[in-house]
DNA sequence: CTGAAAGCGCTTACAG
DNA sequence: CTGAAAGCGCTTACAG
């Protein structure tokens, strides 16, 4: 009837709470066959340890938060499912905040909400995830944070991502295995982070393939779906257009995309289109886009995994601020090449 | 240094724990002087209830959750963001969890979720929360749930939602104030609760205006690009095409757009265009798309407040399960026409 | 490696 | 309308 209890589980495997607690927590010695008999207990009971006991007894909140600055819906969608399950199966709650660096009092709102609700660590998605003044702030207020694809990695915070040259490399070789050598480019926004290191994968491509880099062929966007048009027609209407494009996001492929049947090409007979994202409108178009899937959600596990980690070892004595990251490589997450619609193989033999 | 505790609160006021307690949870009468002398207490310590030890002491989990069912992303997102803060800042933690009606065992994924993590109360959204499965289960189950934009109103439990059928009415007529007489409808999924209602206020609204409605302007769609797509080039090759389309989503609207743009027909220039939604794609595109907007992240909070106004006086007797939900007018919440781009007034005045 | 005691900060009855 | 007592289910020291 009622829900079992740890004494329940204790007097069922003839041991004490302390020892069942020990066994739960796993974090000091325990015969193994005491812990065999408590294991046994707990499943035939199926016990679930009562969380708010914990945390008051322990005088933790077990409460983590994630802040996010005007980030697309679907990205924060995703990142909050990612955070919240990951959370609650390792028995933390999770609080969210958006955080808006411009108009807010970031300082005084940052404390209030740490100091008031008693968290205990924090994940910060892009942009949030560069900013320095967020940055500084929770240094100084000594609690635990982790990144998520931040731009740069000389931080002591932690941080997960995925490799954005290499995955811009791996379309843009993509397209030159279509038998594509005209391959133009339409980069992000240079503020941000993502840029650079597509552009640097895009090159990289081109170069492995001794194929030249053409100024003509780069065109300057800035994510939006409408910078992305005016980038696709420069390119289209060149007097030697190519024959295939990649462009820096999923809106601006898609603006290509109606640039290029405005203009009479058909996409991809005619010319090959590929994004990067894997956003809601890629898969919403017709054809359906060609781009990389960023495993925005698995980021956002790992990084609660990574703080919860933190949190756990860290006995609350400050010590390896100095440290640097240990950024091994399971923090370097997959991304996928999602083949659809818009590629097709060049006409002309090479 | 440490948080005032409700020890501390009634120290300084003067009075007994029970009574802060008693103000607090705002239940049980107070004189007013107390109360005040309790609140001043309260303010100057700045005293935050530790919600452990309230949720250990009242033998209760604080804890709601919301299923979901494969919307798209942004959905999710937005709602999440809703039932997060809400139910944050009413002392109650929430659990996420997809629950796929078609692959799962739903009745011992709902009973073990629910028995498990001891939850107080759910949050369907559709389109789950048209589902007689579910719902059967959780009333089985005795557990309160309140829907979120359902189809049918006939259950006994709540649910919050807009007026779609008013919300088409309107951009209908929006169009027809500019001049337009000839107005296309792209229908939604004929499954989905929407469709029915938006068909509903287009027609509504035409006859208000005492334009007849012709067959041939209302194309049958399934709320997908590519469905959109092709209903809107049925539309636009008529013999006497209408000047203005209304789609029943905006994914539909953004490939009438682009059917049009492919028939050489300028938006709004040529053609008017609206959808219905205001998702992502619908900034995105360019021109931008004119729609209405779902309050989804205010649903969720309304939704997330009812929830817990029922936990509150429900004190566990099993009563009124009989009684038709209250449904006030305050659970049906505003839309917001998004006058953007993509509409233009008639060249020929009528 | 294991256990007995105390206490975390509230709320629930029960009195008055 | 207000209060004194007990207890929710764990964990933290402290012993052994």
């Amino acid at each position: 009837m009622k829900t079992a209890t740890m004494q329940d589980v204790a007097q069922l495997a003839g041991v004490s709470m302390m020892t069942v607690s020990r066994v739960i927590s796993n974090e000091a010695k325990v015969r193994d066959k005491t812990r065999d008999k408590v294991m046994a207990a707990i499943e035939e009971l199926d016990y679930q340890p009562n969380l708010s006991a914990r945390s008051l007894a322990s005088a933790k909140s077990h409460l983590i938060a994630l802040f996010y600055q005007n980030p697309s819906e679907g990205y924060v969608g995703q990142l909050l499912i990612g955070a919240l399950s990951k959370s609650q199966s390792r028995g933390y709650n999770l609080v969210v905040s958006s955080l808006n660096e411009t108009t807010d009092d970031v300082e005084t709102a940052l404390k209030a909400l740490v100091r008031r609700n008693k968290i205990e660590g924090i994940i910060l998605p892009p942009p949030l995830s560069d900013s320095q003044r967020v940055l500084d702030i929770l240094m100084a207020l000594n609690i635990p944070a982790v990144r998520i694809s931040p731009q740069r990695d000389d931080h002591p915070f932690p941080f997960v991502c995925m490799d954005e040259a290499q995955a811009a490399f791996d379309i843009t070789e993509h397209l030159i295995t279509q038998g594509h050598r005209k391959v133009g480019f339409i980069q992000g926004h240079p503020d941000h982070s993502g840029s650079h290191l597509r552009y640097e994968g895009y090159k990289r491509a081109l170069e492995k393939h001794h194929i030249d880099i053409r100024d003509d062929y780069i065109q300057q966007g800035l994510f939006t779906y409408r910078s992305g048009f005016q980038a696709a027609v420069n390119l289209v209407t060149l007097a030697d257009p190519p024959t295939a494009i990649f462009a820096s996001s999923d809106d601006m492929a898609a603006a290509t995309i109606s640039a290029a049947q405005k203009h009479r090409l058909q996409v991809p007979g005619m010319l090959s289109v590929v994004g990067f994202d894997d956003a809601p409108i890629a898969s919403a178009i017709w054809p359906a886009l060609t781009t990389v899937r960023q495993p925005v959600r698995e980021m956002a596990e790992r990084a609660t995994d990574l703080l919860i980690d933190a949190l756990k070892k860290k006995p609350d004595t400050e010590q390896k601020r100095e440290t640097p990251p240990e950024q091994n490589l399971e923090n370097i997450l997959e991304y996928q090449l999602m083949l659809r619609e818009t590629v097709a193989a060049t006409k002309v033999t090479s």
